[in-house]
DNA sequence: AATTGTGCTGATTGCGCTATCAGATAGCCC
DNA sequence: GGGCTATCTGATAGCGCAATCAGCACAATT
């Protein structure tokens, strides 16, 4: 018996089994599957039979380890519950997947201590780059970033000092927009109803609904917040609160389409009409706005879209090294539906 | 100067600059990181001085390399975009991730092939477990998995020939009683409306309708399949094709909740009167069936708890080793609404 | 006082792979 | 035929970390 070594290996079939068993080099197996044009015709073939017969995978922390490159991606959303989130995650996917690229997915809450916790657990995966919420990040977080000098791609909102690549929406614009249209309508006692107000896109509506407000002489004091989380239920506990609160109110406008549901839920429940007696608008999710009976008025946001834009414009800067600025502010628009 | 080295560093941060830094071997700080209790405390607090100075992120594919241990879980969903995903993806994360695993998720989109590639990429990343679809996997599929010998969840579906953990809902068994609680109620002439039947769940729950028919003596024969995705307008065309098709037709049961809700939204437009006319069943989403109106009588399946029972049992796999398999069925149970 | 622990630390080695470079072989030109 | 690419192959070293074990100081035991 030969002396035991000091450490036993994994047991995995490993580069040199499938070398031993196609008598060559470990080293042109590894050329064979990466670049199989630098092989002869022939080990490639031989090479290729012993893969399938031991079942060789290649282990990608010592290819990674050995490359310092890495096929991972990470991506922080805000949550992995909206509409929003399943739009871009497809998206991303779609584009990046087939590029080699394997993606993982965590979520901050909305909250940038957790998004800081979550890009170091990310970043010990040494990804190929990193794809964040654009809202604000904490500075240790910048400080990681800044020390892996990978792409960066910040999502969904624009912001003012981008890390690099930057693709998003203009939310406080589309909240003006669309407040905007309830005023061309006729509506004058706008009211906003929100909740987790303080956070990433939900803020810049509100900021953008009272903006709007100012501008059209309207008063910009209407304001309700749910505390707990964003739900149906929520929304439906929100209406008659509000009404009894301002009952002068003839529109409102609602930061998440989760609780615009619950309103017009409840209000079918108790006998308020829609849009007569109130008339409700929202954003993003045209597939539960398009459902709820009388459908609902909202902004249209191309989600999707950023995410393909975000994913392109990253893949572009992985092939080619480019670390200059990129920032994309991608359109929306009012969708008129029944309950305005 | 040194003669050049043969490779140079990635220029990242090391263990061995943290090691330099505080004036101890890199063997510590590795076991300052990793195992606190086992290194004094003056040590100890300069390890934390270094390793907070420098932003010292350790790099887990060398960790997993040395040690061939990753705490990645690789998880396969049959799609993306569904109610059940959701919940089982939030129920995973909760129980895993506070373990220290990082979850790696893809979609195989109900196809055995395209699960037997991600399997392929995902091994490669060498996780510590893997969790799949309850649903057949190819024997390639199968000998990845064994040449591997990791951990591995079924989830979702029951199924005949467990590979190791198995929690799931008997989806023969709610179409059944669904059934078998219209035919309770009354109803007699009872279709099937649904699409990617050949797969997964769908399979099995149509299976489980035409059972239930036949051992109450209905007739089995009134069946739809769209042929495209699912969707609500899927549903939506297939309202009144299957109403001119079968003018007898009192229930019918949906595959799933998508289409139930397209059924139901043009069946509003076209004057169709629910139940009244036609009585409509389907299963899983809650959130949804409940927004319609009228809401949708469905199967309730604890998705989340499908999640939350399959993480613990790996878990416990993962800590002890015990590789037994492990099967468990979860309940259902069928919730009334407005719509039969 | 000699022995045996006990607790802590670091040198060495190897995980499986790829970068690098040195050979080997074949083809080509003058 | 000798030199010279062009093309292919393999030996070696090292990526950053953790397993292993040896060493060392000091306490406890007899």
């Amino acid at each position: 018996m030969s002396q035991g070594k000091k450490r036993k290996n994994s047991g995995r079939v490993t580069l040199a089994d499938v070398a031993k068993l196609a008598g060559v080099g470990s080293m042109t197996v590894s050329r064979a599957l990466r670049t199989p044009d630098l092989v002869s015709t022939g080990l490639r073939e031989k090479i290729d039979a012993a893969v399938a017969q031991l079942g060789y995978l290649p282990n990608k922390a010592a290819g990674a380890l050995a490359s310092s490159q890495s096929d991972i991606i990470a991506v922080i959303l805000p949550s992995l519950t909206e509409f929003a989130t399943n739009e871009i995650v497809l998206a991303l996917k779609g584009v990046l997947e087939p590029a080699g690229y394997q993606l993982i997915f965590t979520a901050s809450n909305y909250d940038s201590q957790e998004e800081e916790k979550q890009v170091r657990a990310l970043l010990q995966h040494s990804p190929a780059a990193l794809i964040l919420p654009g809202t604000a990040h904490t500075s240790q977080t910048l400080k990681y970033i800044e020390n892996m000098s990978l792409p960066v791609v910040e999502l969904s909102a624009l912001t003012l000092t981008p890390v690099h690549i930057n693709v998003g929406i203009d939310h406080h614009a589309s909240a003006y927009q669309l407040t905007k249209f309830l005023y061309m309508k006729g509506y004058r006692q706008i009211g906003f109803i929100g909740a987790h107000t303080n956070f990433g896109r939900f803020a810049m509506r509100l900021a953008g609904w009272q903006k709007a407000m100012i501008d059209h002489d309207m008063a910009s004091h209407r304001l309700v917040l749910g505390l707990s989380e964003v739900s149906f239920s929520v929304g439906a506990e929100l209406l008659m609160d509000t009404l009894a609160r301002w009952p002068d109110l003839d529109a409102v406008i609602c930061g998440h389409s989760e609780i615009a549901a619950g309103l017009i839920l409840e209000a079918n429940k108790q006998g308020v009409k829609i849009p007569e007696q109130l008339a409700i608008a929202t954003f993003e999710d045209p597939n539960l706005c398009n459902t709820l009976q009388p459908s609902l008025t909202t902004v249209d946001i191309p989600y999707a879209e950023v995410g393909r834009e975000a994913a392109e414009a990253l893949l572009q800067a992985l092939i080619t090294g480019n670390r200059d600025k990129v920032v994309k502010s991608l359109g929306f628009r009012v969708k008129t539906r029944a309950s305005t």
